[in-house]
DNA sequence: TCAGAGATATGACATATATCATATCTTTGA
DNA sequence: TCAAAGATATGATATATGTCATATCTCTGA
């Protein structure tokens, strides 16, 4: 569905819509031309693991159009979602940056394209570009901090707060549709593993978000139509 | 207590005991001596704060000899401790190479002492020192990870398996002295504050910890007697 | 050195959430 | 298009942990 040429990768990462916002910006065309020779493509299905928990990844990959979850086993078995990537994010790049095992499973929500780089390429690109280096360390600071608040909510809210704040974190990462959906289509289950609690729980929880009118639902969309009521649910400081 | 001219920081970084542990390690001589030029010391008195939280810091500390908490306060105003600093780590990196406010206040738990480098003389680092840059970038990538198992931990385990836990990293992170109790010494709301459950169910658990023999306290001193039964109720997974 | 403040300890009780069970409702793939 | 598998929904119940209250204990600064 949808036109593949509007899905599949573009030839040259300087035509590439996320450039801008991506760790790739303000390269000079050289290195752009560089990477771009350096790079594959790769597509991934709906549900396809992009990267497994405990391996070694041999590369980066960087998302050109598509939507993913990171998550973390846990002793249960139980998947716990610690961060999303879209469109323009870097995949991968910890582990290797970090020279750890994969600390995260990577599986695709929807249809993704991607670009490979590989390791050699990238630490190259890296030595050679003290600006990319500047813009990987943005990028990782930037996912501290998140990592930082997403600990103090965890430590410290309700599951009905984190469930609140949920919501309104997914608007801000991935929009809404011409209907006012979220755009982005999760599980219960899903929805329960980021917010740390029971499957049953995420869903009584939300019967009660749209019982009270704050949200509704129409099988696994969302929309959020009350988000002061969120927001005061959630007690958001930040 | 103790000698000063241990405590104090060496007046060179090709001297500091902790360069071969710190982000500086593998720089070169001229690149320290750059470091040395710039760097002023600091020295911060047991509970006072180097760094608060919401501020824009002017520069990085790299701790010569102490031990400090990272802490975000929640909604209530209660301390979410995220993680902690030692000798040779960056302290008010993320901040400054995010471009975004401290996201966690930094207090120290004992008296500590440091080198302040101007964000300026940070960033003229970064970008004549690729070596430099990736070691930025191992850490940061490394603490992303660390706090990735932190968030599934807080998600998935119970407070007791939690704080069984919090013992066993304490362990890795600050080591035991002579007489085998933790060289940290926590009150009981800190350790609460870190394991994200309230003071007195800390207690209790730490209580509780005690009577089966596990652990043994001596004030806020503690401990480990029993590893083996600690690792077996964290159910640690890596 | 001592007194007051803060920390630790423990009980009683409240409650949010987990767990288990069952019934419908949606997807999805053949 | 349909049937099976999986997801959603909701009730009943158990329980871990939070909250409030009170009583020592032990630091720390004057």
């Amino acid at each position: 569905m949808g036109k593949t040429d509007q899905l599949e990768p573009p030839h040259h990462c300087q035509l590439c819509n996320n450039r801008a916002s991506s760790a790739f910006r303000e390269l000079s065309a050289e290195t752009l031309d560089t990477v771009s020779h350096l790079k594959t493509c790769a597509a991934f299905k709906k549900g396809q693991v992009m990267l497994h928990e405990g391996a070694r990844p041999q590369g980066v990959y960087c998302i050109h159009k598509g939507k993913l979850k990171f998550y973390r086993l846990g002793s249960e078995g139980k998947e716990q979602i610690v961060r999303f990537a879209t469109d323009g994010d870097l995949v991968g790049y910890r582990s290797i940056l970090s020279d750890e095992p994969i600390g995260a499973s990577v599986t695709a929500l929807e249809d993704t394209f991607a670009c490979y780089i590989p390791k050699s390429s990238f630490f190259e690109v890296i030595e050679q570009n003290p600006k990319f280096s500047l813009n990987l360390l943005h990028v990782s600071c930037h996912e501290l901090g998140e990592a930082g608040k997403m600990i103090t909510s965890l430590a410290q809210k309700t599951v009905r707060q984190r469930l609140a704040e949920i919501f309104l974190v997914l608007r801000a990462t991935f929009g809404e549709d011409e209907e006012g959906y979220l755009d982005l289509k999760l599980t219960r289950e899903e929805i329960a593993n980021m917010v740390g609690t029971a499957t049953e729980s995420a869903i009584r929880l939300i019967s009660e978000l749209r019982s009270e009118g704050t949200i509704s639902t129409a099988g696994r969309r969302v929309k959020i139509e009350d988000p002061g009521a969120l927001r005061a649910l959630a007690a958001v400081v930040d």
